[in-house]
DNA sequence: CTGAAAGCGCTTACAG
DNA sequence: CTGAAAGCGCTTACAG
């Protein structure tokens, strides 16, 4: 039966606790710093006691004497789509796992500047931004670690000048996605939410286009867009209305690709509800294929983001930066996706 | 145009910093901490010098000399449930509202004296526990911070002696579900994965039999359950086996109370496979109110766990115990969730 | 506003 | 192993 902890005043310094042990400050100091070149006894000593009165070290003062803080911050964009959860969770082991302490925080529009600063002033030994950010914030931000010497890795944002970043090939998966439709049939294919040119050679677009054109199908007559006719706000719903305005199409498409599961499967709704069966009559994919897209009817087709992956080269580019020189060019790393085929699209055409 | 900071080594003490503006070190600490009785032109000269300099106080220095940590300890049982992150989330807002900082952790099996201790290593002002631990390592714990007069909260996880909680009425929950679906017409309720008697007069358990009692229903002959049959792996597959085997049975229920929403989607699943229309021939409800719900075929009834509401507890029960003397007896809130009918069971039988 | 000084709780040589 | 001492980077009276 353990002892009950006191409940008077906890002990607060080394001075403090040794005097309750009857040994002298350094002693203490050097069991809980684990020194050579000490009795058994003392340390049992020393362990007991702690146990007894629960006394900690007070971080501040052990880093304040230069001992170096072990500590990364990590900024998120948001704690709200499973796969960021899913990085930041990966990536707080791995760096538990390597003796380091994650500052976990959500960056709040226009307050970049004071979550950098807040870590710099808890010394942290690098910072990790995952997410998307207001560019031209982020690039400030990295422009004012770099000057400091400070390491850093920018996860999924692509394009920040001078900055360390990793970054799924999004076109290397819609290629995967293409590729695999091209092989089922499919000709023609409505995009949803995938209207914009992000990302350059790594967008999704840039991958669309590359893979048609690798099967000799002109873009612009076997693609089809109706983002304009929708707003997005909810994306479930998107995809749903999406679905409902292509299936009044005339020369509908077979094969739909879209931005996200989310869409993806509001769309296999959309489209179930005006009578149409998938993969029969529809192909849907998906992308980021969070857990959710085997629990779908069809279950949804998806491309997986390595996120294990990314993480692991992510804290690799992080913590080789620590303790070297700073680096003159940036490093840029990428991640390639990998396709899940489920059901959705898993029906060979005609 | 900003300036572009130095790449030189970065000013880390207010000493240098104080001689970089031409100040004396106690003016730049009393800018610093915003202290009155300065000239507009100080404050501006050392802000300038700041934004040139990148520097920032050593907060480890800080804290040395007295002043707060305004931390707290966040312990979480994991970082895989939505309704865990979305707690984490909430709380991390509300806390930097009031200028808390959070310190986040994961616990790793059998690592809580360790986490608690680095917790307290950093002075946290109060630490709060999100999620499920061993009851009895959880208990030594709240032990330990009562003997020092540490405040905490326990979020979700009921009857841990002497501790603060906040916990979720999962018993008034399901006499909501249990209600609902007698109003619509059913007597025969098969039970998903409910089948331990937790939580006492809070568990779910409880609040069925009392729903039951109150219509005048026999417990025995008006629920099954055949969670022995199958093993709780995966939760969505788990839901779809039992729903395979309640299929099966000759007087089948007419309702399916599932434990969480990844079984109730797995049950629905496993009956529409079985050639059973929901909710014509089935109802089906969940539990947490997951986006998920809005997206299944047919969408899905669930209990909402009232996550804002909460955690705006758990910060009024933890807060509330800092800088006070501390509490002989425990404070023990009660959350009532509620109940979100959508298509799976809102039908009426014959 | 300046400057010198004390002290927060540690670690780390150093002499015994 | 002990004990006295210096110093990490701050804040906070205190005298000017």
């Amino acid at each position: 039966m353990k002892k009950k902890p006191s409940a008077r005043r906890p002990i607060t310094s080394t001075a403090e606790f040794a005097r309750y042990v009857g040994l002298a400050r350094t002693t203490v100091s050097r069991v809980l710093n684990r020194q050579p070149g000490l009795k058994s006894n003392t340390i049992e000593r020393v362990q007991r006691a702690m146990d007894e009165t629960g006394f900690t070290p007070n971080a501040y003062a052990v880093h304040l004497k230069g001992k170096s803080t072990s500590t990364i911050g990590i900024c998120m964009e948001d704690l709200l789509t499973p796969t960021a959860v899913k990085k930041l969770s990966a990536l707080q082991r791995l760096l538990r796992s390597r003796h380091y302490t994650s500052l976990i925080e959500v960056l709040e529009p226009g307050q970049s500047q004071r979550l950098v600063r807040h870590f710099l002033s808890m010394r942290v030994e690098g910072i990790v931004f995952i997410g998307h950010f207001p560019p031209e914030e982020l690039a400030q931000r990295i422009a004012e670690l770099n000057g400091h010497g400070t390491p850093h890795v920018v996860i999924d944002h692509v394009g920040i000048p001078n900055a360390h970043s990793v970054t799924l090939d999004r076109a290397g998966g819609m290629v995967d996605v293409v590729n695999h439709l091209v092989a089922r049939g499919h000709r023609s294919f409505g995009l949803l939410g995938i209207s914009a040119w992000l990302h350059g050679k790594l967008g999704r677009m840039h991958g669309i286009i590359q893979a048609l054109a690798a099967h000799r199908l002109p873009f612009a007559q076997c693609t089809r867009s109706l983002d304009h006719l929708h707003k997005r706000e909810n994306d479930f719903e998107f995809g749903r209305t999406l679905a409902a305005s292509f299936a009044t199409l005339k020369d509908r498409p077979t094969a739909y690709l879209a931005l996200n599961d989310a869409i993806a499967i509001g769309t296999m709704h959309g489209l179930q509800a005006a009578g149409l069966d998938i993969p029969g009559e529809a192909a849907v994919t998906g992308f980021n294929n969070q857990e959710i897209c085997a629990m779908t009817r069809p279950t949804l087709t998806s491309v997986d983001q390595q996120i294990e992956e990314t993480i692991r080269v992510g804290a690799e580019v992080l913590l080789g930066q620590i303790g070297q020189p700073p680096r003159s060019k940036p490093i840029l790393r990428t991640i390639e996706p990998k396709l899940v085929i489920r059901q959705s699209s898993d029906f060979q055409l005609g």
